[in-house]
DNA sequence: TATGAATGAGGCTTCATTCAT
DNA sequence: GATGAATGAAGCCTCATTCAT
């Protein structure tokens, strides 16, 4: 068999093992076993646990990333963009929680090495957000007291409400992506004081 | 010296010990080194490594929900409750970073027992934001579309956004309890799209 | 048991092992069963596997740099201390036989930090020797061509030999430790020409 | 290419390779690496790992045992032979190193079959000495105190100091093969006695 | 109340070696 | 003649946990 089609089942058996149980608390053996290899072609392949997870973190994370762009068309209004983008996150999320996993509980808890890894990513993401949050202050031609400083804040928020409702979502109770993209409207963009007196953010 | 007091400076050194290296990286061996007591001390007190970190989870979890508790006066408004305890969530979880990493990265790695600890003190947290909004709702005259599991899901949000804030303004970004708070508010309650012209959520 | 003991118990097995086996190929395991301990203990106590051969070196090699110093009086002629010396390390190395082996075989055979250890017991050895040979020229109205340059490779060539003969009496032959004494002081003092015409050494 | 080639620079990279890490260490990975070739190549080769070993000793020490005879002329006295042999001996070693290791340290502490395998060319060289000892006794007509065991003792003791001189010459002290022969023929010809009043042995 | 001494179990990693092509 | 792909076996090391005092 081709050592990338092998490469790729290793991976599929790391992502899995590791999102279950943790950086540390995942054997090599079970993700071996899992992939159907010896563990040795583990090592020759994979070099170690360290890089073996930290190639997960990256596959995983490419993977998400790619998603979102995917999902976000660029010429429409900011606020339509943001729904796109988080239906398609909620869409990936969902499709893959093993991924979602590694990402969002256990890479942060594997030490500092993983954890830069994730913070790349979400940076990325945070930096998109933060692109619409100002692409939506110029189309409302261009609120000055929007400070730098809040932006950043607001967007670390809108990001870390979105990570909270895909766990949400796609745990306990069972919302399709786009009744989660549009909870997450309503919220972030329309506010809650605002829901409390009837408006809403519709996408139509 | 005392049992209680004993336990006191096992649970501060497990704490730490926990927040800094996750459950599974953590050793014994540098807990009861921390305390300053031997290892067979900590097992006659607290039985195992396993419940050790329950107790961590537990005494964090109760430390922090009181805080919040405390920080907010029942006889204002919804919002302005809302506020009081955002500020304090932030001012708590600053005050006890590795506490807190207990409470957010690591109890989540863990494994199920863990888990189901840290879930039942979000759901405690996730109850009282509902209430909070059920109780806003009213205020502004039972704005009757709002269904409860639309709300469930703004809450899930809300305190995600929170959780998200709160390790942004602890570490990057050095930002005041206060100031963290208000953009939770302007945030959550005014929304993005009235931030965008210029209206914003204030306290006074 | 105390600790000492232990340890003492366990570096006995340990030279014992890797004079037999040699360094990689000594087991750690097999260690731990002939000092008739569990593993972690050796490891509690002896930290690495690396450290317990270094202390094996260092343990041997002090052993044998007293038992000669002890063996030498220094109110006699340079030859006779010089026979003593020799008395004193053939006798020794035939007690220990794993002692001298680690000592000579394997520790050289270990790589640089090991080789590092053995090299600077032995240059104590070679300045013994050479401030014998020092001490005999002046003795002998000191004779000036002897440049220093020429002492050291002398001395050299002395512990080498005596070394090969250590060998030699313990393992093939059976000779006594004053036997192979005087062999080498015929061999090193008297020289092969002057023992083709029946000039001796002799320790009277 | 042809076979006898192939083999030629496996021994070659494996030499290099066990000479510096020694037997147990020498990873057949980094000895096909070395040699430009695959491992199952190596194999089919050589067989075994220990088969590689045995070759490489076998090689080596031939080469060694024929540098010597073909540097010694069988017309000359005695001591005059001896000092040619020596003389080839250090200019070998000092060309070869990591083959010298081979056979001087490495092979030593690989275990019973290797070391059968180097002892068998050191007789092959302490028999060369030991003739060359009875010849000079019968040029000084026949030294009849000099009993065969004393004999056998001394040539031990003659070919260690060579080989302790080999490692010395060639290491720290930077010596030409001729002077390092010269000092082995002061020493072990003339006797450190002879030299403490001037009597030294030369070439000429 | 408190601890020095000790271990069973398990995990990461490496290596000599082979097979199918 | 030559190799990419693969593995059984074994070694170093750590850790949660207990016992005797």
């Amino acid at each position: 068999m081709p050592r990338a089609e092998r490469e790729r089942q290793m991976l599929d058996a790391a992502v899995r093992v590791f999102g279950k149980r943790g950086y540390r608390a995942a054997s090599m053996d079970e993700i071996a076993e899992l992939a159907g290899v010896s563990k040795p072609l583990v090592y020759l392949y994979l070099n170690s646990k360290e890089e073996l997870f930290s190639a997960c973190i990256r596959r995983e994370a490419q993977a998400l990333v790619a998603a979102i762009r995917a999902g976000v068309r660029t010429d429409v209004t900011a606020d339509r963009q943001l729904w796109e983008g988080l239906t398609a996150f909620f869409a990936h999320t969902a499709e893959r929680p093993d991924g979602w996993a590694v990402l969002h509980s256990q890479a942060r808890s594997g030490g500092d090495p993983f954890v830069a890894e994730v913070v790349a990513m979400r940076e990325e993401i945070v930096a998109f957000v933060t692109h619409l949050i100002a692409e939506a202050a110029r189309e409302a031609h261009d609120n000055p007291e929007l400070v730098e400083r809040e932006v950043a804040g607001l967007a670390q928020a809108l990001v870390g409400a979105a990570e909270a409702l895909a766990g949400w979502a796609n745990g306990d109770a069972s919302v399709s992506a786009k009744e989660a993209a549009t909870t997450m409207m309503n919220f972030a963009w329309s506010g809650l004081g605002n829901l409390m007196v009837g408006e809403r953010w519709s996408d139509r």
